[in-house]
DNA sequence: GTAGTAACTTTACTGCTGTCAAATTATGAT
DNA sequence: ATCATAATTTGACAGCAGTAAAGTTACTAC
């Protein structure tokens, strides 16, 4: 029999199994005894290691969500790929998708968890961005929070309204096909944006229109 | 006393109150008696009038939502307008983009309600901006459908994600400092992805980069 | 080996939530 | 006036979810 005692091991799987449940039902939706059937423990066991839902809540998102708020990747060095390469981090990470989800729709807390190490992460990457402005890789006439947030968009969305997606392309967004199709829309939208007007010596086109 | 009965009224305060209540706290964090508080009504007078809770669920959406899916707005014919004036709308329906932002968190079933029409409101979209490709007023090189998508990303986005929004830009998506900022963001966007090279005819730009 | 501690189980309960059924009150037709 | 019908209230309950506390089993140090 593998009945072994190992504490880290059963809190590992609780933490796994708690993880699925609040991803596909949220934290209301989520149903303890479940995680527990899951992780093949007592419902009784997941309150003695951890104390209570909301705690084991806040545990699996430390444990599980945070390295991923604290990874730093590096950026491409041509801008015309900032676009996909976010969107390739995101389309891996189904899960932390989800929370986010959960996150933005639910209201429990006007302070999202983590807040300080998210708020540092998403600066550096603001700077980041200035400092490719600075270069003149990026458009300095537009505000490169506005750029990192367009990114967010476009990265994150598809993978979030997957029902959306669905309905406009006809594909699942974690299809392959589709996930194809959306990142050389991407490297399009991206070259487009960025490789042709890089300076900021007024982006001059045919002012044509109207 | 105002206590003239009226079955059509209080249908609506109780709708009126589950479209808040759903809106804030998604399918399962809603309570209905806290709906009943609202629409103070009690509690069994809401299953009188529908039927449980999904049913009032399904109604919420029907008499709410329905008029916005159906609905049929004129595309802008600057094609560069395209972000702006779909942020515009969204902007001004939060109930909505909370409705669909549960739906996108939840997977309660995997139709989602009222498919029909939102397919067929979406298709039309759809063939609207075909058309402009074919106009020339949009890129023919890229696919219409991504196209349709990468607006709803960046229309939608900032408003659902707060959160996010709000750590990124420091301002809350609600905030008309921050609208006036994404709406001046998307209108450069559009200009220059669609004002500077809507033709097909190789969108030539100087090969510099790589 | 034994004592102590921590992992796990069993039993039980409390509070809440959605729902049902019956009683009451208003409304409208005849 | 009366009677049928629908609106609304009252009362009650059955189920479940989370939790607490006590009991049991395994592991560890001495």
């Amino acid at each position: 029999m593998g009945k072994i005692r190992d504490s880290g091991r059963t809190r590992r799987h609780i933490l796994d199994a708690a993880t699925r449940e609040f991803s596909e039902r949220g934290f209301d939706g989520a149903r303890i005894v479940e995680i527990a059937r899951r992780a093949r423990v007592s419902k009784q066991l997941i309150h003695h290691h951890f104390h209570g839902k909301e705690a084991l809540f806040n545990a699996v998102h430390d444990v599980k969500f945070r390295p991923e708020v604290e990874w730093h990747e590096p950026l491409p060095d041509r801008p015309s790929r900032l676009f996909v390469e976010r969107f390739r981090m995101r389309a891996k990470d189904q899960a932390y998708i989800r929370f986010l989800t959960w996150e933005a729709a639910g209201r429990r807390r006007n302070s999202v968890p983590g807040e300080q190490a998210r708020r540092r992460r998403i600066a550096q990457y603001g700077s980041e961005l200035r400092h490719m402005q600075a270069e003149g890789k990026l458009p300095r006439d537009m505000d490169h929070r506005m750029i990192q947030l367009a990114i967010l968009c476009l990265a994150t969305y598809p993978m979030a309204f997957r029902q959306i997606t669905r309905l406009v392309t006809g594909r699942d967004s974690t299809d392959p096909a589709f996930q194809r199709r959306w990142i050389a829309f991407l490297d399009q939208l991206g070259k487009r944006l960025f490789d042709g007007a890089p300076r900021s010596r007024r982006h001059g086109r045919a002012a044509a229109k109207r």
